[in-house]
DNA sequence: TATCACTGACTAACGGGTTAGTCAATTCAG
DNA sequence: CTGAATTGACTAACCCGTTAGTCAGTGATA
């Protein structure tokens, strides 16, 4: 069924074949669900059959479960260097929104697993603390960081959306849902959204002097 | 199976069937998903044999789409009733926000009908539409309308957020995916979460004179 | 009111199709 | 040739949708 190819022995093939049932199996369960995909079908994407997938992943729940585990790439990282920009709060809290557009409704990795977490979470509780460590928490703690650093400098306003953080990020969410839910058939000018937010969450934020 | 219970006749019994079992149905669906819920589970919740499903519902399909119609309950009437209202264009923003946080993440059905759209949209795009229609496109009319209306008037600003109106009502979904996301386990304070969000939406709106 | 023929909502059991997981046979790189 | 990687036929279990048969409830009749 796979063709030979010159270029890649035997070893370098089972070496890669983990990873690339994972990737295929990202396909498949994202566009299905967890229950709708057949294990087959996550093979056929490979030009392998059934049996293969079962020789590297013991059960269909495994797979699944280090498919969204191999998914997950830090976020964390990306969003602790704001910490060391230097610039306005308002300067920081724009670059905080761009890293946070660009992980979240931007990147179609996470986006569906966002998708997955809320259709499969009550059958995989693992995925949903997974996401909330992975993505929820740190962007709340970074918001906040933000936030508060601006109360101090007399940047900010102190009020209601200092004291509540992820009200000044929650919009991004609202992005990636409408791009899960309507995919290409109704667009969204992601650009756009993201300076109308930036508007008033800064124009929120900033003291009325 | 169902005991003889003197106070429903036949005809009462069947006359309820239809709406008993589109509630089961409800209650099943979304819990485990379309794929993964059987009609046998339905019937059961309801104390009667699948083949009780089959007399009402041609196939478990219809049965999805229908149990999808009857749980949408109408959104747009109530929006509507703010434009009626009186008051400076923040009060009514605080009305809007009000009903809006009501039915969309305080609502079980209106909540669990965003997650059944989220996993089964792609297989019933019927549903899409009808949450689309039902639910997002009065919320933003209703949001561009009042913000459209402040800006006339003078009250608010001009500006990228007055212009994409989404943006101002879009924290409404962090409420209802983190609700759908950790149900129980991770609480939420709503009417503090809504306080900021009111406060920040409203802050970023107005004139800063 | 008491009897009884009839109706129709419901059940139980099954056919047919599907899929997770297994394993003996096959293939092919080394 | 050898043995590891892969295949694909197979099994057991599952579930949708069907239908012959059941029996509670109804209402006509005396």
């Amino acid at each position: 069924m796979k063709k030979t190819e010159k270029r890649t022995s035997r070893a370098e093939q089972k070496a890669r074949r983990p990873q690339e049932i994972l990737e295929a199996a990202f396909e498949e369960f994202t566009v299905k669900g967890y229950a709708a995909t057949r294990v087959e079908d996550v093979a056929a994407r490979l030009g392998v059959t059934k049996g293969t997938i079962y020789l590297y992943f013991p059960t269909k729940e495994v797979l699944f479960e280090e498919m969204f585990r191999h998914m997950s790439t830090p976020f964390k990282d990306v969003l602790d260097s704001v910490g060391g920009f230097k610039g306005t709060c308002a300067d920081r809290l724009r670059t905080l929104l761009l890293l946070a557009y660009e992980k979240i409704p931007n990147d179609r990795k996470t986006r569906e697993l966002l998708r997955l977490t809320l259709s499969d979470g009550t059958r995989f509780p693992d995925i949903v603390d997974r996401h909330f460590d992975e993505f929820i928490a740190p962007l709340v703690a970074a918001v906040r960081a933000l936030v508060d650093e601006g109360v101090s400098a007399g940047e900010f306003r102190r009020g209601a959306a200092a004291n509540y953080p992820d009200v000044v990020a929650s919009s991004i969410l609202h992005v990636a849902v409408w791009r899960l839910m309507f995919a290409d058939r109704r667009s969204i000018d992601g650009p756009a959204f993201m300076e109308a937010h930036y508007d008033l969450a800064l124009n929120g934020l900033l003291q009325r002097s």
